[in-house]
DNA sequence: TCACTCATGTAATTGGTTACATGATTAG
DNA sequence: CTAATCATGTAACCAATTACATGAGTGA
């Protein structure tokens, strides 16, 4: 295992798997669209590409042109798509963070076929438990209280809700598109 | 500041300022409404309390009664009380992550006036400009590429948008309600 | 020349988890 | 009498941040 990092080492194995990228890159990318998950600094980052260089999961290649800075480029060696494959389409701990859900989210494209619906089918099914959960707490809650005491209630109903609808209709959508790539298949 | 936590230690206090609870208590109530931002497990949760208990922010009684399991409650100090107040009114940095907001919201009754107001205004000026980043990335990315690609994206963009409506809605509710509390006050 | 972005890295520290250890009380 | 829940704690470990250090290229 060596030191570095966890989490973030097999969502940057995932990123890679899309394109060559440099550690630059990759802070970039995930500044850009990760606002829920948060960047990881270049502290980690850097070790963690080091330690997947170790393993053999990627490979590097410095590119040493002259009028740009030096940088270094690293892509997914056959291991480590196996070791990206295997990790993917493993079954999540049921009470992960959102976080988690979302790396995953953005690693879309290497999930196998009815992986990626049953990641967005299993964490329907957790929102919902947590929605009935707040409900719950909600409802025991007191009735003359004023409305700052339920803010925060009311805020993670609001966005289980947002999340439940907007996962329904992904389902939907994926499997349209499976019918569409599978016409056939139709039991 | 000895060991112990950091993000959690004031949010703690914050609890503890609503009701005195023993360590097991805030567990508890953390995982109930916490889905959000993911209770602390007990290796963090009782040595959090002990350095607060050492910096005399909060004091301890302890229940010894027979026929119950003893346990320790924990309430805010006078020291405690300034320290959180201090805290909380405190601004946030710009890019904290969505855990340090509901955080912030759970503890909504310990805010002075303005300050929860200010607390979702930034939070949606926030939210606001990453829904503006996202739909950059999303019209700057391929045409043709397939809905996989694009899941990530779609998801943030769903869920920022049912923020911002819970946050307008939010702070509706909180001008009404200051108005019915300061009639007189009107500029 | 000064500041800024691009680009990579290391060391110290911290915030937090996991696993372990203990014990009382309650329900089957 | 055994399992589950209530209840508190410690030690080892880990992931990740912060701060630091370096250097090239670009634009004012």
């Amino acid at each position: 295992m060596a030191a570095g990092t966890v989490s973030f080492r097999y969502f940057i194995l995932g990123l890679l798997a899309q394109k060559e990228m440099s550690g630059y890159d990759i802070k970039r990318f995930v500044e850009s669209l990760g606002w829920l998950i948060g960047a990881p600094s270049f502290g980690s980052l850097y070790p963690a590409l080091h330690t997947l260089l170790e393993d053999n999961l990627v490979e590097v290649t410095a590119h040493t042109c002259q009028d740009k800075p030096p940088r270094k480029t690293y892509r997914l060696t056959q291991p480590g798509k196996r070791a990206l494959d295997e990790w993917i389409n493993q079954p999540v701990n049921a009470s992960a963070p959102l976080k988690d859900f979302v790396m995953r989210l953005i690693l879309a494209n290497n999930f196998a076929p009815h992986g990626l619906m049953a990641h967005l089918a299993q964490r329907r099914e957790q929102v919902v438990a947590h929605q009935a959960t707040l409900e719950q707490v909600l409802s025991a809650s007191d009735e003359d209280a004023d409305l700052r005491q339920h803010l925060a209630l009311d805020y993670g109903l609001a966005l289980a809700a947002a999340e439940v609808v907007w996962l329904d209709s992904a389902l939907h959508r994926l499997s349209e598109l499976s019918k569409e790539l599978l016409p056939a298949e139709v039991v």
